[in-house]
DNA sequence: GTAGGGTTAG
């Protein structure tokens, strides 16, 4: 063939490979590309992309090796495909040999290539002063280079940084487009802050950024995020043009919130041209968790077997969230033993479902199992262990996983598991270590720490500690009702009358009314909730047979009553 | 003929 005409085949290969990568028929684009007779660069280059944009981040890598292997010269092109290739894989050390070739070919001054390379680095190591320091070499940063960075701190947790570089890049009058504004409105919500949120929501309808769904979805999951759900209703409702994420978006933010709002929204996308996904389906389940609502969250689960969708991860992990806190842990069981591959969120959720039905050693034999299979856990592995402890009296194994995520993991307890260890030391009685752990941890003790703490005090009757806990409450929220009902009640249970009815005086006096505690049923697909002494509807006798027969279980296995509880709820219902 | 940053699931 003339060499014209092996140029005209060649550039003809080329947009075949990318049409095939495009269809993820990679088989058909890789015999294509090994037929060509003379690869070029260009070809090299289609190869690597459409691998790297079809997720196959691997084989582009390979790829990439065998074209340096037969000497062929890249070109910039080529380093920010192969560095896209590098993030996927998340491996650092070959993102910067390409940095390494980059300045070796002179293709390091390319824009494509400086962002590639921002977007590699943050992505792949572990802090961002690589990353800032090739954004900070950047003479003429473009609005990429921008919204890279703001992506990344984002992405890496800090949406305080990422607001700074956002307020950076107004300050230097860089373009904003609706790329920069979806990404910045999720790291308003990363931080739940509702003013920033909403400065950025003015100007997005300012500069005409409204009805770009990825910014509306944004906008969407914000409200929710900063607790303002029904605001992220309302604008929800005032889209110009809702896709499948903005309704995830919403049912999920209903779901996070506890209301059954998503389960209405869920059936009333049925009416929609839109088809619900697993992210859909793992939030709606997640309801069926929250509102204990097992006939429905099985009927899901059908659905998702007939589907096909049951080989998704997240979605059976939500199943067997379900299932445990729909009290069926063991078909949470099944599901966790029928999972061809698990993730850390599998373990944990089958642990805590363990853990909060009672068994605790079952989830620990389940960590250990965990351990073994080379799954690493993380902060909240360690938080279910530990409150799977605490809920049955496993004080010393609870101590032991605190010191062990510590000495064998690095990992550094947050504030919640402080709070966990407290409980754990709380429940079993051992007030006065909980009551010193709290004041000496690396954090300022909030309100739950406290909380277990007077939970605490009230069932082993420490009215010394009792008394500091509920004081330190109140500072923080003097119109805690339930704070005075704890305090009260740890008075009357030592005999301290006096004292007990100054505290219901001072109640009366500073507090709202304290919500009183519901109790709910589910009795034939059905769930019924209800406060002490409420009537309720129609089907009244059948709650009460329910509730007979678990009353009767409970005698037999030797519940008694503990009637010093009445106090509180005579003071609720009064 | 080859390259870019964004939104939903513990």
């Amino acid at each position: 063939m003339p060499p014209t005409q092996i140029k005209g085949a060649s550039i003809l290969a080329t947009n075949l490979i990318k049409s095939y990568c495009l269809k993820e028929q990679f088989k058909d684009a890789r015999r294509l590309f090994d037929e060509i007779p003379e690869r070029d660069v260009v070809a090299w280059t289609s190869m690597i992309s459409g691998y790297t944009s079809g997720g196959r981040n691997t084989q582009a890598w390979t790829m990439f090796c065998d074209m340096k292997k037969e000497d062929v010269q890249l070109n910039a092109f080529t380093v920010s495909s192969v560095l896209k290739a590098c993030k996927g894989m998340g491996v650092v050390s070959c993102g910067s040999m390409v940095h390494g070739l980059a300045v070796k070919n002179g293709v390091d001054g390319n824009m494509y290539v400086q962002n590639a390379l921002m977007d590699m680095y943050a992505t792949c190591s572990a802090g961002m002063s690589e990353a800032c320091m090739v954004f900070e070499m950047i003479s003429v940063k473009n609005d990429v280079s921008w919204t890279t960075m703001i992506a990344s701190y984002t992405h890496k947790g800090d949406g305080y940084a990422a607001l700074k570089v956002f307020k950076r890049m107004v300050q230097e009058e860089a373009e904003l487009n609706s790329y920069t504004y979806s990404i910045t409105i999720r790291a308003c919500a990363s931080i739940g802050s509702y003013t920033y949120g909403q400065q950025i929501h003015a100007a997005v309808g300012k500069h005409g950024f409204g009805s770009d769904p990825p910014v509306g979805n944004s906008l969407v999951d914000m409200y929710c995020r900063c607790g303002k759900v029904s605001e992220a209703y309302r604008y929800f409702h005032e889209m110009p043009e809702r896709d499948l994420i903005t309704w995830n978006t919403m049912i999920s933010g209903f779901e996070r919130s506890g209301s059954d709002g998503s389960l209405q929204l869920f059936s009333q996308l049925s009416s929609e041209v839109l088809h619900p996904n697993c992210f859909t389906f793992t939030s709606v389940v997640a309801s069926c968790a929250n509102l204990a609502v097992l006939h429905c969250g099985r009927q899901i689960h059908a659905v998702i077997v007939r589907r096909g969708l049951d080989g998704n991860v997240a979605l059976a992990n939500a199943f067997i969230d379900m299932y445990a806190k729909c009290g069926s842990i063991a078909d949470s069981r099944r599901i966790f033993d029928e999972m061809p591959s698990r993730d850390v969120i599998s373990w944990t959720s089958i642990m805590n479902g363990y853990g909060s039905h009672g068994y605790a050693d079952e989830a620990i034999r389940l960590f250990g199992e965990m351990v073994h299979c080379g799954v690493k856990p993380d902060q909240l592995v360690f938080m279910g262990l530990i409150s799977a402890c605490s809920h049955s009296g496993l004080v010393d194994d609870g101590l032991k996983y605190f010191h062990f995520m510590w000495n064998n993991y690095n990992i550094k307890p947050n504030q919640e598991i402080y709070g966990c260890v407290v409980d754990l030391l709380g429940r079993a009685g051992r007030v006065t270590e909980a009551y010193e752990l709290t004041v000496t941890m690396p954090f300022e003790p909030d309100k739950l720490v406290w909380g277990a703490l007077l939970g605490a005090c009230k069932a082993h009757r420490n009215s010394y500690i009792g008394r500091l806990a509920a004081n330190k409450i109140l500072d923080l929220r003097p119109n805690g009702a339930e704070t005075y009902v704890m305090l009260s009640n740890i008075y009357a249970s030592d005999g301290r009358w006096g004292e007990f009815a100054e505290m219901r005086k001072l109640m009366r006096g500073t507090c709202s009314k304290k919500v009183a505690g519901r109790s709910w049923i589910e009795v034939r697909n059905q769930v019924y909730n209800f406060v002490v002494g409420e009537k309720l509807g129609p089907n009244i006798e059948l709650v009460y047979e329910e509730l007979e027969t678990l009353i009767q279980h409970m005698k037999e296995v030797g519940y008694v009553p503990d009637l010093e509880c009445c106090i509180e709820d005579f003071e609720a219902v009064a």
